[in-house]
RNA sequence: CGGGGUGUAGUGAAUCGGUAUCACGCUGCGUUCGGGACGCAGAGACACCGGGUUCAAUUCCCGGCACCCCGACCA
């Protein structure tokens, strides 16, 4: 991609009661642009990561044998009504009247996902059945914050699973807890998995993948050692106090959500009506399980996390384009001639490059490229010559190196 | 919804009663090019909206609205 034509441009200083580290950072990299409080338009670069993303979620999430569709987002009230949260959930849900009937646009999926079952099967044999979709939620916030991080808006995976027993829910939940953890290791993160309150969903125990970043919303109350984590509103204990294992005394943090997971039982089963028939020829109803990962947030929080004093650090895996091919003087031919061949090596290789072919000075592509966050800049000068620079973005130091170098360095 | 803050060009700021100034960005030409280069010439603003006071309002007063922050609530 040639960055004189990309779509949106970089800004020097962020609007400026623009506070949050996350939205100063994608505002200023032309990565987002913000509509109103709380909604946010994904520009290419943006909706890049956010593919990243997702395409990582959809490995691992395919791995846990959970098949992909994609559900609706505007719902009629009458199916809200069989769970009763069409009044219990008013406050976070869009509601509106249309031609005399009324529809709430998707706070979650779990309704639709049970009418969708209760449809389409009716044996123990079907189950369990596990199905997932990334789209659009809607949550009427009482306020909209931390940039991307709090949206009314938002990118969400939820996945959703249905059991013939507990037992069997409580062992596919143990699979998609390990699955999460896989993922956010994989975009670069470490998360901590965390026992919370289930909010509007359930009032079971749930539990919640947390990242500590100081932008973060939530406290968790945590031992070092990892073998008991707590999110504050439930937990019973307070810091300091020595965890049981020996591993210290309890510690408190700042963290944002970064998933979360909940077992509901047969709970909703039972007020929709969603069940099967067994081995015996008996009905029974079915257990629920739901899994969510919010994408948008997710990517805020790598921004959050990764970032230094001149712009964002992006994990390789999640970054828009892996290389920031930056040449001084583009306008010559000698170094246009070998900038487009190693750019179109590159790019036969596999590797996502950036090439910024602008007319502007040295200054602006250096400090546009550590703004934007790459994880490796490479430069072609008239310095140098037959090799070429190549600088990580999280390394302070540049190396002269042949082309074959740097694609072995990117693992082509 | 309570409390606080801010609304002037795409962005950041100045003006604080006499119809708007600067920097960056943008356009054209030229010179430049290893950390946001320079010269010359340009374009770009109903000063958030509505009302009031005044000969005159971006400026003062009242009422809205929007955005940001803190809180309550939440992925």
């Amino acid at each position: 991609m040639r960055y004189s034509k990309l779509f949106g441009k970089t800004i020097k200083d962020a609007p400026k009661d623009t506070v949050s580290i996350n939205a100063q950072y994608l505002l200023r990299g032309s990565y987002i642009d913000q509509l109103m409080s709380g909604s946010y338009t994904l520009m290419p670069l943006g909706l890049r990561v956010i593919k990243k993303l997702e395409q990582i979620i959809r490995e691992e999430i395919n791995d846990t044998g959970a098949q992909e569709i994609l559900m609706p987002l505007l719902h009629p009230k009458d199916i809200w009504n069989e769970t009763g949260r069409w009044d219990s959930a008013k406050d976070v849900m869009y509601q509106f009247e249309k031609n005399e009937k009324e529809y709430a646009l998707s706070f979650t999926h779990e309704e639709i996902l049970l009418d969708l079952v209760r449809k389409h099967v009716s044996t123990y044999r079907d189950f369990p059945v596990k199905m997932y979709h990334f789209s659009t939620k809607f949550r009427n916030e009482l306020r909209a914050k931390s940039g991307i991080l709090r949206g009314r808006e938002f990118l969400m995976k939820d996945l959703y699973s249905m059991h013939t027993s507990q037992e069997d829910l409580d062992e596919y939940y143990e699979k998609v807890a390990a699955s999460y953890m896989k993922i956010f290791e994989r975009v670069g993160l470490k998360a901590l998995r965390v026992q919370a309150a289930g909010g509007v969903f359930t009032d079971n125990v749930t539990d919640e993948f947390q990242v500590f970043t100081e932008a973060g919303e939530d406290e968790i109350i945590y031992c070092p050692g990892g073998d008991f984590a707590q999110n504050v509103e439930i937990a019973q204990v307070k810091e300091g106090k020595e965890c049981d294992l020996g591993h210290g005394p309890l510690q408190k943090a700042k963290s944002v959500e970064v998933g979360n997971i909940f077992r509901f039982g047969t709970s909703y089963s039972e007020k929709m009506n969603v069940s099967f028939t067994d081995n015996m020829g008996k009905k029974q109803f079915a257990y629920l399980g739901s899994y969510g990962i919010g994408l948008t947030r997710l990517m805020g929080t790598i921004v959050e996390v990764f970032h230094d004093e001149k712009g964002i650090v992006w994990p390789e895996n999640v970054a828009p384009y892996q290389v920031q091919l930056v040449s001084i003087k583009y306008e010559l031919d000698s170094i246009r001639q070998k900038t487009d061949e190693l750019c179109e090596k590159l790019q036969k290789a596999g590797v996502e490059v950036l090439l910024d072919d602008r007319d502007v000075s040295v200054g602006q592509k250096f400090s546009d490229a550590d703004l934007l966050g790459m994880p490796y800049r490479v430069v072609i000068s008239e310095k140098t010559q037959d090799q070429i620079e190549v600088k990580k973005r999280n390394e302070s130091d540049a190396k002269l190196m042949s082309t074959e170098s740097l694609l072995s360095l990117l693992g082509k």
